[in-house]
DNA sequence: ATGCCAACACAATGTTGA
């Protein structure tokens, strides 16, 4: 079994490439972010057509969450429970989606596809809410681990955190910049406090993002910020793990690439 | 090489992104 994550950036701009992309790479769960849509505008008919199943969670133009999978939906939540609001007036935004699929022998998975905030900037109310809401996630999976220690469950997505100052091209430029702040890397780390592995750094090296502007990719100066962090029970499954990074190029690209993990059954 | 900001709503710019 092959999932993956991917902030697609607009789902309507990039349906082609994504349909295109589960098709040579066979993958069989796809987590987006920043589909940038709501759920009747979401091209379902091109998941339905290639043989994917959709969960679509979308408020407005800005976020949005969405799985596509080959495997049968059994259950959906639009948010975690304690997810912050943010705005005014103040609302729980489209940046977490919970998706349980049925597996082989009743070993289902559990996939939540996640767009943590952005920050902007370190004095602005949006970092305390990328603090809060990464916090608020810390507490809930930790439940979830609780409930069941065998649990097959993957915290995927966009975590808009550079982990490490090996994460972007040139630490000296981030210098008071949100995605690389001591909080930020505390609140990201302390997942593995409570048994969350992320598998995807001991396999792979690579930027997961390059911006549009100033030929960044290029002179490949890109940021490394799409993880996956896994339950025990799925990290010992895990057997590779793969950066796309030939899905930056080209005309029609989104900024980030797609993040393949591929699980023993 | 991989190529110089993109996508959204809304109708000219403003917002967001990282």
């Amino acid at each position: 079994m092959r999932f993956a994550t991917w902030n697609v950036n607009s789902i309507r701009t990039r349906v082609d490439r994504v349909i295109a992309f589960l098709e040579r790479c066979d993958v069989d769960v796809l987590a987006m972010q920043e589909i940038k849509c709501k759920p009747e505008q979401f091209p379902t008919e091109a998941f339905t057509a290639a043989g994917y199943h959709v969960a679509v969670h979308g408020l407005n133009q800005w976020n949005g969450v969405a799985v596509a999978s080959r495997l049968p939906i059994l259950h959906i939540d639009t948010h975690f429970a304690g997810q912050p609001a943010f705005g005014d007036p103040a609302q729980v935004e489209a940046r977490a989606l919970g998706v349980t699929l049925g597996h082989k022998e009743g070993t289902d998975f559990t996939i939540w596809s996640l767009y943590v905030p952005n920050g902007r900037s370190l004095d602005h109310p949006h970092y305390a809410y990328k603090l809060a809401w990464l916090a608020a996630l810390k507490a809930e999976a930790a439940r979830w681990l609780s409930a069941d220690s065998q649990a097959r469950i993957a915290l995927v997505g966009d975590w808009n955190v550079a982990p490490f100052d090996e994460d972007v091209w040139d630490i000296s430029a981030f210098e008071g910049s949100t995605h690389v702040s001591e909080a930020e890397r505390r609140a990201f780390f302390a997942f593995a406090e409570d048994g969350w592995e992320e598998v995807t750094r001991e396999r792979v090296t690579n930027y997961t993002y390059w911006d549009y502007q100033k030929l960044r990719f290029v002179k490949n100066e890109g940021m490394r910020i799409d993880f996956v962090y896994a339950s025990p029970a799925l990290a010992a499954a895990v057997s590779e793990v793969e950066i796309d990074r030939n899905e930056r190029k080209g005309k029609g690209a989104s900024d980030h690439v797609p993040v393949i993990v591929t699980v023993d059954e």
